[in-house]
This record gives C-alpha cells, sequence and structure tokens, in this order.
DNA sequence: AGAAGAACTTACTCCGAGTAAGTTACTCAA
DNA sequence: TTGAGTAACTTACTCGGAGTAAGTTCTTCT
C-alpha cells in the first residue's frame, strides 16, 4: 500500500518527471501514461492536478523560462555599459543551453521554437515566453543604438526579432553538431555582426 | 459511380487538398480523414500513394520549399553585386511569403520552424530545406566578407545561421501582426544592421 | 470514533493513425 | 467483345493514446 503525500509535494514530483522524460523524448513522444508510470501514479491524477498534457507541458516551460530568463537578465544587468550587455546577454544565453541540456529539449521540442501558430495552447504561451526575451532585446537595442538618431519602432522591432531569431536559431545549431564553438566565441562572432550596425542605422 | 483517374492525376488531386488544408488548419490538426474527404477518396488510398501523414505533409513541403528556394536563389543571382545579392535575397524571400500565405503555414507549422529534433520525419525534412538555404545565405556571407580578411569556418557558420534565423522569425513575426513593415523596409533594416558587421569581423 | 474531504484508482470512451483483405473499374491481347 | 490481369479503390477493422465518470481509500480534525 502506497504512501499518499500532499498534492503540493506530489505536482512537484510529477512536474520534475515530466520535464525529464518531456526533455528525452520530446512531446510528441511522450504519453501521459508514461509520465503517470514514472512517478507510481495513475493518469486520472495529472489530469486533476495540470488538466491536459499542454497543461503539463506549459507548466514545464514556465519553470525553465524563469530560470533561463532570470539567467538572461541578471547578466544583462550586471554589465557595466550597453556593448557589454548584449555580450554579456548573448553568453548567458548559451551558457545556461549548454548547462541544461534537457531543459533545451523541452523549450525547443514545439516549446520555444515549434513557432506553429496553429500548434495548440503551447504555442500561446511559448510566444509568451519569447516576448518577455524580445522586450529585454528590445531595451538593449535602444540603449545601444547610435545616440541622437531617430530610429522608428519598427526598425526596433525588427531588430530585437532579428536577435532574437538569431539566438534560438544558434543555440538549435549548436545543440546539433558534435563540437560547437565555445559560447563565448558565438557570443563574440554575434556582437562584432551586430555592433557596427547598430550604431549606424540610416533614418528611415 | 465515381470516374477513376489514374494514379498521377490522385496523386496530384490529393496533394493539392493537403496543402490547403494543412496550410489552414496546421498538421496537428489535420487528421487523414480530412484530406480523404476533401478529395473524395478512401483514406487507405492515400495510404497507398504517401505511405504516412509524415510522408504526406513531407510532399507538400518539397513542393514549397523547390518554389521558395528556387525565388530567392533567382533574386540573389540576379543581383549586380554582392551588397545587393544579400537584399534581394531578403525581399524575394518576404515577398514570397507574402503572396503565399498559405505555403508559409504548411512550412511553419512544424514544417520548417517546428524544429523539434525528437519530432519525427518531418522535422527531418524540414533540416534540409533549411540547410539548402543556409548553403545559399553561406556563399553570400563569403561574398559580403571583408576582402582580405580570414575568417575561420566558424564564424561564416555562426553568421549564416543567425541569418536564417533571423529571416525565419521575421517571417513570423510579419505574419502574425496587423500591419507588417514592407519587404523592402524590412530587408533594407536587416542590411543596414549587418553591412557593417560584415565587413569588419575582427579575425579569431 | 466517525464525518468530511483530499488523494488516488479502475475501467472505461473517443478519436485518429495505420492496415488486412477484399471489390470494382479499366485495359489490352486474342 | 470478352475475359484475364492489374491498377484503383473501399469496407471494416486494430491499436494506441488523450481524456473522463464514477467511484474507493487514506488522512485529518473534531
Amino acid at each position: 500500500m502506497k504512501r499518499r503525500r500532499n498534492r503540493a509535494a506530489r505536482e512537484r514530483e510529477i512536474l520534475e518527471a515530466a520535464e525529464r522524460i518531456f526533455g528525452e523524448r520530446g512531446y510528441q513522444r511522450t504519453s501521459m501514461d508514461d509520465v503517470a508510470a514514472e512517478v507510481g501514479v495513475s493518469k486520472p491524477l495529472i489530469y486533476q492536478y495540470y488538466g491536459s498534457k499542454d497543461g503539463l507541458f506549459l507548466a514545464c516551460l514556465a519553470r525553465l523560462r524563469i530560470q533561463l530568463l532570470d539567467t538572461v537578465s541578471d547578466a544583462v544587468l550586471a554589465a557595466p555599459d550597453a556593448e557589454d550587455a548584449l555580450y554579456a546577454g548573448f553568453v548567458a544565453w548559451f551558457e545556461f543551453l549548454d548547462d541544461h541540456p534537457q531543459a533545451w529539449s523541452v523549450l525547443i521540442d514545439e516549446g520555444m521554437l515549434g513557432m506553429s501558430p496553429a500548434a495548440g495552447p503551447a504555442a500561446a504561451a511559448t510566444d509568451e515566453v519569447r516576448a518577455a526575451f524580445i522586450e529585454l532585446i528590445t531595451a538593449m537595442v535602444r540603449m545601444n543604438l547610435a545616440p541622437g538618431r531617430t530610429v522608428d519602432e519598427d526598425e526596433i522591432q525588427i531588430i530585437a526579432q532579428s536577435i532574437s531569431g538569431a539566438t534560438e536559431r544558434l543555440a538549435i545549431w549548436r545543440s546539433r553538431i558534435p563540437a560547437p564553438p565555445s559560447p563565448a566565441k558565438v557570443a563574440r562572432t554575434l556582437q562584432d555582426l551586430l555592433w557596427q550596425g547598430l550604431h549606424t542605422l540610416r533614418n528611415p
């Protein structure tokens, strides 16, 4: 006869198992029965706590998102100036993903880059994660822009979206090749690529 | 009593219906029965011709990929110099996607950006599409690099991946906002952002 | 002790991918 | 022009996984 636990503890236990299994097999290949079996609990209990498969996945995503966003934000805020902030943000991003490979799997597996507009509630939450990053990037872009220049909102958005897309794709690329360049190397190349442009944007 | 058609004609008919329905509802929300009903044929026939849902989706993707890649390649090759090639490629990319919204849906809905590493055969084919673009971008990056500078392979890859990611994310962003900036505007901003950096990359 | 509610399970339904085994229309050789 | 052979097509399933109805058992608190 198995010992019962209170709800909060069980939820945590389920979440940890889900994070691990989603990380290993991806969203599609993970069944709720798998998670239930891993925790040693029956499926309906998970439904009671998380509502649906999407709900469970979202809960995993939320945790990881907070960790990642905090890590990057902290690095950015700790930087002495605008140029360093951008670089530090890049480094923090790639290092976090190196250090949390399973987190990464969850984030990309139709969590972060499965940007499918019509692919269920998970996609919506994913957009929320990304929106937070875009906001952070937008702030940095503003700080980095040539002083005294007027640059319109569209341009800032275009740049922020580009940087977001670039870092996401780079992360995926790095995770799939045998000997990826170091976070510092990637961050520096990105920095070199963008720095000049950010300071010399023509007016519209 | 329904008229039978030969295989090639039927395959084309199925492919067109699939492209439309996948475009409207996305991969997940489309069932093989839906497609079969749309064509007015039974499900096993589709399985006979395309093997699986992934197979059908892949076939759609292949067609679209060829169109998109051709369009962008043509624009790039027609440009008079390296700087224009990059710009022309960007414009062609965004214009194509504006003109083929349903194609676009298929491409991103875990087709192009549903980059899920473990999300089935479709993901693998998607990588193939992207690889072709990366190759094209790599060639352009080489042409655009500061003459006389030695830049290592890693750096070129990093830059190409960044540009690929940036354009993909920009495409998604544009498709989701009410009044997106014109292809020309986006292309020019990207060009301005990258041009300086490409020509002043430090050596490693 | 025993009532009340939280934690948990059994035993389903339903839907969609994929398939086995057959049936019907077309075609071409005699 | 007919019937053998084959390509086109269908009916009627299986199977697995998401989600649920209706309970049962443990725990706590008076």
